[in-house]
DNA sequence: GGATGGCATTTTGCATTTATTTTTGGCTGG
DNA sequence: CCAGCCAAAAATAAATGCAAAATGCCATCC
């Protein structure tokens, strides 16, 4: 297994860097699952490349027992898998495991929806507002890391106004699987689907502004699906290091 | 904290029973996770009781490794809250959470019809239908045991109908924090609402013989909601064991 | 008499050690 | 020359041991 070797280098000078900012809480394993869970989600080691513990520890500079308990937890987030007697293994999405998360996230953005307009303040809807015309700019800008920024946080001020604190961890968790499926797939894809997603974003936000709960639902789910098509579709495009 | 001492050896028996059926899979951490998360789902602990590691590692007969690794997924899971230098205590869910809970599997069931529609083959719709009739003759013969029973199975067939392992993995996670409350709430309070369940229970089997995606998703939704409503409304006339 | 500070006990967190399983390399037999 | 098997090495899983943190208790001081 040399070809992880790389790999697992880089994810010593990670460590290197980040010791020096205080990232976890209190325990040491939860800092080394934020660590670890950043790591994966950044996509720098391949789907499906072997975790072996022994070494990952020298690179944290712990023993094996916190590295273990953080890899337990990991692989019930759906980020890695447990071979039995055979350690660990990031887990490598297939194209079902990435269609089903989108339909997951679809039903739940669209929860996320109802509920936001039973509950969300008219200065929460203000914000979403500005938010969404700062996206519009960056539209037009073509300015697409910016674009990208805002569309997340609309999603979050959306996710948070629902009031439902469950659910935004839920929804947080999805979404961390997404982005390590996301960062493999290049950004470059969504210039496709731009056009319509911003027009799809016109809808939210006329929706949310007249609180219609149903009609959000729906465009929600409608929208995540349409994201899922796009995916989909890239992945069948650039099937460069599809890992089925 | 001798409050829970009785509790901690009930525990043992359990254990002493099931070391008999060869419960977990292959590693002991496993099969440790599924005991516990059954011990607890049967809410035998008193909410937020104190869990000393110590003493379950002599119920269990192991050692504290494999638990504390049970542990931390469990708490990933939301069944317990991890205190920090602390230990481990059974997580009580507030009212606010079950709210948040009977929501979040709401938008799921909702998620679930939707894609069940689509997806679901006639000779599944035909199960349905006589989990269905069944269910009804348990109503007609007041058989509540019987009736929750046929209920989960009619929903869980929803679910398998939706084709997505992931969303069926994270709805049987939610499923198992409500059972840990419904086991506390007894059983009785359902018959207040007996009736009006069985009726929206008509309209489910309706739309989903139509196959009409968009009614389902919405019925499946109202009827958690009004399952909440009854859950919460059980919960003030009765703040028996309440542990907000 | 009450409160505060220090000490002892208990409990958790991490590291180290031991044992079991898997894998790989080499060897022997066909 | 290839296939199957055995053995050694490596990796993982579990257990134990050690150190640090927290809680409870007691004594002393105000």
């Amino acid at each position: 297994m040399t070809e992880m070797g790389g790999a697992v280098a880089a994810l010593g000078a990670e460590i290197a860097v980040e010791a020096v900012d205080p990232a976890g809480a209190g325990s040491l394993h939860e800092e080394i699952l934020g660590k670890l869970r950043r790591f994966l989600v950044e996509g720098s080691l391949p789907d499906g490349a072997r975790i072996p513990e022994r070494t990952l520890c020298e690179s944290f500079g712990i023993s094996r027992t916190p590295l273990r308990e953080a890899l337990k937890v990991l692989a019930a987030e759906g980020l890695v898998e447990l071979l039995p007697n055979r350690g660990a293994r990031v887990r490598s999405y297939t194209e079902t495991d990435i269609r089903e998360l989108f339909e997951v996230m679809g039903g739940l953005e669209a929860l996320a929806g109802r509920l936001a307009c039973e509950n969300i303040t008219d200065a929460e809807i203000a914000a979403v507002e500005k938010l969404h015309y700062e996206m519009y700019a960056s539209y037009m800008r073509r300015d697409l890391p910016s674009y990208f920024k805002l569309n997340q946080l609309i999603h979050k001020a959306i996710v948070d106004a629902a009031r439902n604190a469950t659910l935004a961890v839920t929804y947080d968790n999805f979404a961390t699987r997404l982005q390590r499926v996301r960062y493999n797939a290049n950004r470059e894809n969504h210039k496709d689907r731009w056009g319509e997603a911003m027009r799809e974003h016109e809808q939210i936000l006329d929706a949310l502004q007249r609180r219609s709960g149903v009609e959000l639902n729906d465009i929600l789910y409608r929208h995540l699906m349409n994201k899922q098509a796009a995916a989909l579709r890239y992945r069948h495009d650039h099937p460069a290091q599809a890992a089925d």
